[in-house]
DNA sequence: TATAGTTGTCTATTGATATAGACAAGTATA
DNA sequence: TATACTTGTCTATATCAATAGACAACTATA
C-alpha cells in the first residue's frame, strides 16, 4: 500500500498544477499503477493535495488526448496500455524491437534532403569533411501510434535514393538490404532526456511540456563501416529504453 | 540567420510562457546557439513573440539555475558547464565511468531502512515473498556537484551491515568487496524519463520542472546470483547515458 | 563627458489558475 | 425504490501570469 504522497506538487514553478497533476496521471498510467479505472476525483484531489476542480482539469487535458475516458455517474476509465520496452543493443532494430509488443510497426517518412554534412554528422559517417549527406525525417508507429520521431542520414554516394526505398518498405532494415546490407550492427547509442520541441509535439502528437529520450547512434555494416548517423527521438510517457 | 521564428509559444496550456522560453533557451543553450552572451531582453522579446517583463522571467528562473548570469548595463552572459557522459554496460560503475570526466567522485548515504520487500524487489533480488529487504537512499557526487539520487535494495542476510560499508568509502563497488564480491556485472538496465518528484529535485539541487533519467537495474556477483536492485534518477541537464 | 544600449524596479490592468461550496445528473446496488 | 457514490455545472473569490509603460541604474564607447 503506497502511504497517499500528499503535496508533491510543486506550486508558482511556472506549471501549472492540472498540467503537473496530469502529467503524473499520464506517467501512472503508463508504470501500469491504475488497473483499469481511475480512483474518483476526491481521492485524487486528497491524494495530490489539491482542489477538485483542479484534479477535473488535469482529466479534462487527458480525456482530451484520448487517454482517459469519463462517464459520468461512474468513473473514469483508462483508455491505454503499459508503456513499450525498446531493446537497445548491438542489433536495435525498431520492427524487431516491438514485434511482441504491437502488432503493427512501420516507418514514415517525412521528408528529406542532400545537404552538406556537418562535424558531428561527417565524423560519424566516417566523411571528409564539406561532404554531402542524405538526411531523412521520419516517424515510427506501433499500432497506427507515433512512438518515435528520428533525423537520420546516410552517405549519399553509397546510398544514392535511399529515401524511397525507406518510403516503399516503412523500414531502414529492409531498405539497407537492397543496397547489398544483409546485416547491421549499433556500434553506440547515447541517451539523454529533454522537453519536447513544438515539431516533435506535432509529429509526436504529445501535450506541450511533454519530455522526449533522446538515442544518438551510429549503426555499422558487417565491415563495420558506418551506415546511419541518426538521432531519436521517443515519447517518454509511450517508450521505455531496455538495455540488454 | 534564423529567420526569427515568433509566435511558437503555446498559450493556455498549463505551462506559463516565461518557463516555455526558459526550457527554450535552455536548450539553445546546450545547442550551442548563442556563443557567450545573451541576446538583449527587447530582442528575445520580439524573437518569442511576448513582453519583455515575460521574458525577465525566464531569465530569471535560468540565473536561479546557474544556467545564466546577468549584469546590470552589460548583458546577460552563459555559465558554461558541460554534461556528463555516464557509461551504462555490462561493468558500470558510477567512479569508474566518471573518472575521466570528475575529479572527486563519491557516494553519499542519505538514509538506510529494513523492510519487506514488495513483488519486484523480492522477485529481482530472487527472494522468497516477504522477506526483509535493506533499503539505501543515497546521492552521488561528481566534483561537488550531486549527479544521481539512487534507491538500492540488498538482500540483509548477505550483506548485513552493509549501509556502514557503504557510508564509511561512499562505493557500492568498495562496499562489496568488503562482503566478499570481488567483482560484479549488470544484468540489465530499463531507462525512462520523468519530471523529477519534490524530492529528488531537493536532493540534486534541481529547478521545478527539471527532467531526470530513471534507471532500474540489477547486478550479480561473478556466480549471477543478484547482489543489488536499484532505482537511480539522474538530472538530465547535466548526464547523458552512453551505452557501449 | 555625453550618449546609446543594457538590465533593474516600480505601478497598473487584464486574463488564467486555484480554491471553495452547492447542487444537478447519472450509475450501481442493497 | 431508496441510498450512496460518481461525474458535470454553476457561482464566487483570491492569487498568479502576462502585458504595458515609465524611469532608474549601470556599462561601454564615441
Amino acid at each position: 500500500m503506497t502511504p497517499a504522497p500528499k503535496n508533491l506538487m510543486e506550486r508558482r514553478n511556472g506549471i501549472a498544477l492540472w498540467r503537473q497533476i496530469a502529467d503524473q496521471i499520464r506517467f501512472a498510467i503508463g508504470a501500469g499503477e491504475f488497473a483499469e479505472r481511475l480512483p474518483p476525483e476526491l481521492a485524487l484531489a486528497e491524494r495530490y493535495g489539491v482542489n477538485r476542480h483542479t484534479v477535473r482539469g488535469a482529466i479534462a487535458a487527458l480525456v482530451q488526448e484520448g487517454v482517459l475516458r469519463a462517464e459520468q455517474g461512474r468513473g473514469t476509465f483508462i483508455e491505454e496500455r503499459k508503456r513499450f520496452a525498446y531493446p537497445i543493443g548491438t542489433r536495435t532494430r525498431f520492427s524487431e524491437g516491438l514485434k511482441d509488443q504491437a502488432r503493427d510497426r512501420r516507418g514514415i517518412l517525412l521528408s528529406h534532403s542532400i545537404e552538406i554534412a556537418d562535424a558531428s554528422t561527417s565524423e560519424a559517417l566516417n566523411l571528409a569533411r564539406g561532404s554531402a549527406v542524405l538526411r531523412l525525417e521520419t516517424v515510427s508507429e506501433a499500432d497506427g501510434r507515433p512512438v518515435s520521431r528520428a533525423t537520420s542520414y546516410f552517405d549519399p554516394a553509397r546510398f544514392n535514393g535511399f529515401e524511397h526505398a525507406y518510403a516503399r518498405s516503412g523500414s531502414v532494415t529492409t531498405a539497407l538490404q537492397e543496397y547489398g546490407v544483409k546485416d547491421y550492427f549499433r556500434r553506440s547509442t547515447l541517451i539523454s532526456a529533454r522537453h519536447a520541441q513544438a515539431s516533435d509535439l506535432a509529429d509526436l502528437k504529445l501535450s506541450p511540456g511533454a519530455i522526449v529520450l533522446v538515442t544518438i547512434y551510429v549503426n555499422v555494416d558487417q565491415q563495420g563501416l558506418p551506415v546511419q548517423y541518426s538521432q531519436t527521438r521517443f515519447a517518454a510517457d509511450l517508450v521505455e529504453l531496455s538495455v540488454a
